[in-house]
DNA sequence: CATTTAATTAACTTAATGGTTAAATACATA
DNA sequence: TATGTATTTAACCATTAAGTTAATTAAATG
């Protein structure tokens, strides 16, 4: 019953969550391949991965034995709407932004 | 010893805090005037607002008995910086966000 | 059909969170 | 100096979180 940004928010708390998004982006991975760089168990990471998408952060497919995680491309929107409404207060940076949307349009 | 994104992260997941945050995005406000809206007894507000002052995402000052808090402008800069590297994800809405910014700038 | 590989579930431990009530601190004022 | 106002601290409780080991499920392969 807890709310989406909530869980989001909470879910991205974790160091080891985050670098598991960030290995992530380079493309879809297992779950061994998640678990390579940490000094953790397996069940762990497991645990780390099911945080991760019941919070919508990932999406899991099935090949073979494997399950597959995928980064949700729109779960972190949110995030970023919800920071958004305070993106106002650092004005100074809007240039630096826009500048780096422009740059990424193309 | 927890890196300062997480703990911001874990500051910002619960939405009492965030609801603190954006009262605090109309100007100063005291530990009663956090509280009012909530159905919480004073200790709890206090300890939220502790977690949200070792975050970095308020500052406090003093003011006779009163210790008003104040939103940390820089606060959620390292938040969206963090984000800033997913944010290539979701182009479809850099144009969105691109004339928005373009319509604060001025 | 037995075995290996991939991943999850169960059961448990430890520590952190979010809340409470009651007591304490800090300052202002009658 | 006694009292009221604003806030914090202390002590406690229940729940959740992050990890472990051991057992289990699921699918592929010898």
């Amino acid at each position: 019953m807890i709310d989406p940004l909530s869980l989001k928010l909470q879910a991205l708390s974790d160091p080891t969550r985050r670098a598991i998004l960030a290995k992530l982006t380079f493309g879809q991975a297992t779950v061994n391949d998640l678990a390579e760089p940490f000094a953790m168990t397996l069940p762990a990471i497991s645990k780390h991965i099911k945080v991760l998408e019941t919070a919508g952060l990932i999406t899991r497919s099935r090949n073979a034995q494997q399950r597959p995680c995928l980064l949700a491309t729109e779960g972190l929107r949110e995030v970023d709407d919800w920071l958004n409404n305070y993106r106002v207060m650092w004005e100074q940076r809007l240039d630096r932004l826009g500048t780096y949307i422009e740059s990424i349009k193309e």
